[in-house]
DNA sequence: TGGGACCATATGGGCGTCAATGGGATTGGG
DNA sequence: CCCAATCCCATTGACGCCCATATGGTCCCA
């Protein structure tokens, strides 16, 4: 299991860390980071999280639009000006910080969520409501396993 | 037979374990899987469950779609971060988690659905209770098994 | 044909390990 | 000099692994 996959939740302790879950851990280090890089997802109040590497992928995101449209304007902005880097301590914890908390809600638990090559900070509630209505949609246009 | 047919249920323990029927077990062995894959079922109040491969399906359904539409973006929610993976244990038992309970509306007991090449986890009475539905809708509309 | 031994599956519980969490100590920067 | 981030260590509680027991069905043999 080399990728991001499945949802886990976990508690804020009185300092402002959490844990990262242990499935979470071992991709990062059999990739070898060790500092990870954030930043606002463009259509859920969630937070982003990877490997420098992620640059990469939203850049070239942005390379399939036109680089001069306020779409890519925009992406520019959030991607390379928004992010902040975050690091892990010795038990795999990291700071939920402000610029976090503000941009999704986040106060006492974070739900981490896997999205294949990179995962996401969620409050856990919005995550809940925002797989609901994502699930709902696909039923209408019929989505399945087989 | 190497796909997953009938159905069985079985009860939880004071653990909250539930052992999975022989006849599933041995199509699971037959296919040197022993960590399983699952995911909310689009219909029913189910969980689906299935080898790794159940994984490969969705990703191949997401590959064919612009990797940065709005839908792929939806898809990876549900497929990457909805997803479990739950472990047997080595007597053949699963964990029934809150993951499980919450949707399906387990609480003692598991109905064990075969639906080919993935089985599905139900609230027995639920179960029962969908089938018939779904019988009377074929009658209704006249069709015959075939 | 009936009884009994045998076998496989399902179920119950003890125990060790590891991840998640909490709190004290230390260090470095403002 | 103080605050806060980081490190280190202790606790606990869940989960995985092991072995024991129950239960029901099948097969064999009298």
């Amino acid at each position: 299991m080399n990728r991001f996959l499945s949802h886990a939740a976990n508690r804020i302790d009185a300092k402002g860390r959490v844990s990262v879950p242990s499935a979470f851990r071992s991709v990062l280090s059999d990739g070898g980071v060790r500092e990870l890089y954030c930043f606002q997802d463009f259509v859920f109040p969630a937070i982003s999280v990877g490997g420098p590497e992620l640059l990469d992928r939203f850049e070239k995101q942005m390379a399939a639009e036109d680089p001069f449209s306020p779409e890519a304007n925009e992406m520019s902005l959030l991607v390379h000006g928004g992010g902040v880097f975050v690091k892990l301590d010795p038990e795999g914890r990291l700071m939920v910080t402000d610029f976090i908390r503000d941009f999704t809600g986040i106060s006492t638990d974070v739900m981490f969520v896997g999205r294949g090559d990179y995962f996401q900070l969620w409050e856990p509630q919005a995550f809940m409501k925002a797989q609901a209505v994502a699930r709902e949609g696909r039923k209408s246009r019929g989505l399945r396993p087989d």
